[in-house]
DNA sequence: CACTTATTAGAACATATGTTTTAATAAGGT
DNA sequence: ACCTTATTAAAACATATGTTCTAATAAGTG
């Protein structure tokens, strides 16, 4: 009963699962794994799902036509669901930002980007393109979008955006963290300067996960 | 009977599938738009679809449930197919590329990645992981995944996968076309010099559209 | 071998779902 | 008004599809 090894049967299926799924737009139905997986009957197809299921590797919605979904089990290349992500601004030296946390509801006709699936955290995350080459040293060109993961934590020399409270504006920087509760903003770029400020004057809304770069 | 404007009804019906598509990880069927844009009857549902189906804003699928495809009609933003494309290896000093063409049924165990919907020449793109720093200038940074868009063609400046044909390895570099068929290989990396070589003595295998990183 | 469990087969059942039919109502044009 | 077209409504129909039942066969175990 642990998380015995499958059979040939049960990966077989859960691959036919995989790339039906990624031909069309849809799960399979029962049948239509019995026909990729020559299988001689249904109850048989029935029979192993129930075993994936059970196991953890798909989910199934009841009575409901293909109502079948991959879980990211042992391979976590297989779920065929994008994450929906807006990209809620610019950033470069400053930018005025909504409130957090109903950002996803608010943003009516925000771009978006698709992230791959298996991402983590996903309703944490938003984009940001960036404008400018304050960054150009970690390798983030003006123009690209980057993905922030939107929390107040952050672990010394990560890149995060950060909220200067007296200033009112938003920076992407990297944080370090100094003694006597400094905190350095220290751009990526050496033709600019660091920014040293208090560490109750700064709020950290996110951290960069990822970069994505479109040539047009 | 030109691609008039949508009713009300009908881009509620878009939006409808776009996002049940996105919620769930299959189209709905006739019966939830039904339910999600509070219309009284199936048949009203069918009668819309029908016209979206001619405007080509929708494909559906004879007899099949969650048949439904959203095409990219004026907003590209709603298919929800992701494409997935395999990260075929590694790029930096040279390394042995597989022939094109049969590339994505020969590799199996491969690393893959998902690009977002909407991309076009699906088919054509590939994914290498880039090593080391040689293109540093260019923002490409080490571990960073390259989309590459395969096909012969370049223009002046692209960042391409050439393959140089006495040497029998490939390289990732910026190219330009100089006089009597000369072509210079220009890393973007200041530490690093251009090669010159005969055109007859390269091949473009593709050229970089995308770029995306992953922070762990 | 006897016994249990896992798997396969075929069929039937129940319903979820695409499709069609007919009619009523609303909207637009002349 | 009248006529045409667009849209809505309710119901019925056909079948695609999830589910279950029963039995047969294979595989493992003592």
């Amino acid at each position: 009963m642990a998380t015995a090894s499958l059979s040939k049967r049960q990966t077989d299926i859960l691959d036919g699962i995989g790339s039906f799924a990624r031909e069309n737009d849809f799960p399979p139905t029962v049948r239509d794994i019995q026909k990729i997986c020559n299988i001689s009957s249904t109850s048989v197809v029935d029979y192993n799902l129930k075993i994936l299921e059970k196991q953890g590797f798909i989910s199934r919605r009841k009575d409901i036509a293909r109502g079948i979904e991959l879980l990211d089990g042992k391979d976590a290349s297989n779920s065929f669901k994008t994450t929906r992500i807006p990209v809620l601004g610019k950033i470069a030296a400053g930018f005025p930002l909504p409130v957090f946390g109903d950002v996803l509801a608010d943003v009516e006709s925000a771009e978006y980007i698709d992230l791959p699936p298996g991402q983590k955290h996903q309703d944490l995350l938003y984009g940001l393109r960036v404008e400018g080459t304050s960054m150009i040293d970690s390798c983030i060109d003006d123009g690209d979008v980057v993905i922030i993961k939107s929390g107040p934590q952050a672990e010394n020399g990560q890149t995060v955006v950060a909220w200067l409270v007296q200033e009112e504006e938003a920076t992407l920087k990297k944080i370090y963290f100094h003694p006597h509760g400094v905190i350095r903003l220290q751009p990526s770029n050496s033709t600019m300067a660091p920014i040293f400020v208090a560490a109750d004057n700064i709020s950290i809304r996110g951290t960069v996960v990822s970069v994505v770069r479109q040539y047009t």
